[in-house]
DNA sequence: ACCTGAACACCGTTCAAGT
DNA sequence: ACCTGAACACCGTTCAAGT
């Protein structure tokens, strides 16, 4: 049967899941959907573009509320959700594709364009860094952290700080 | 004649300035070399390993100083000379590979992990929109800014007053 | 509309062998 | 110590052709 873009998003998204990044490569995308990897530029112009799909799709279920503070707790927790989500993201963001509507969101309920652009910055940064860490640990590479990665909090906590002092 | 580590890191930082990192390969190092692909695994254990060392190279003149806001300004330029630079930097930290000490210089000056982190991530962040930005301008993709990019003042200034205010 | 098959121009990395 | 030559197992993308 025929597939959809949805398809295509979806089949990304598991082998994202289940491989990395590294190794999410169209070919590989194509092989889960049975399929020659020539037909997905059927439903998508470049790899460029179905990441930006990608991006878009993860952080979905975030809602940009009032507060700052839970929206970055929230985007934190959609990135976390699935294998190299933050960098996904960051990729996608860095190229000026897709979430675009994030920071002007985001940059409404803190006050200032500089302070939202910021405090996105540093939850993506940090969630990255959470992620590789994780994954360290998980290929026996690191040994576990004591502390917990509850620091998000307090560097949210830090830009808000600052965007309300210099408003 | 032989070459050395260091004129392969040299060779990667011109190919990288004239290309691109997306275009920045072994193989066309090792051809910028005038060797054959195989060579450069004499000299480095594998590309992540040469993209470190290339980021520790751009950030090399910049120094850490007591004043955070000069030596975010000073980090910015350092990774502005080269295309690309703020991506490779970004990447290699992402890694966990090079330019280790920096954070922790940075957290020194500026009280706070949490508040160091964050404003090592807004400057890398903000100085990769910058070159992205100018990318495409240059491509004639994109309209030249209006305003100029000198935003990244503001938001460094942000974050060291929330940095201050939570101490 | 959606896909196949084949091709093009590339990758990173390994490894025996040369000097 | 430094490099060559050849190979392995991959890439993203294009394009004619099929249904």
């Amino acid at each position: 049967m025929a597939h959809s873009l949805d398809d295509v998003i979806d089949a990304a998204l598991r082998v994202l899941d289940s491989f990395g990044l590294e190794f999410c490569s169209m070919r590989r995308i194509a092989s889960e959907l049975k399929v020659q990897p020539s037909a997905l530029y059927h439903h998508v112009e470049n790899k460029q573009t179905l990441l930006a799909l990608m991006a878009d799709r993860i952080i979905a279920p975030v809602e940009i509320t009032n507060d700052p503070r839970a929206s970055c707790l929230a985007l934190r927790e959609a990135m976390l959700q699935i294998r190299d989500g933050a960098e996904v993201v960051a990729t996608a963001r860095a190229f000026g594709l897709g979430a675009s509507d994030l920071p002007t969101a985001l940059a409404r309920s803190v006050g200032s364009d500089e302070g939202a652009q910021a405090l996105l910055l540093y939850v993506l940064g940090h969630t990255q860094a959470t992620q590789t860490h994780r994954q360290a640990v998980a290929a026996g590479v690191i040994a576990a952290d004591p502390t917990p990665d509850e620091t998000l909090a307090r560097g949210v906590d830090i830009i808000l700080a600052g965007s309300a002092a210099l408003a």
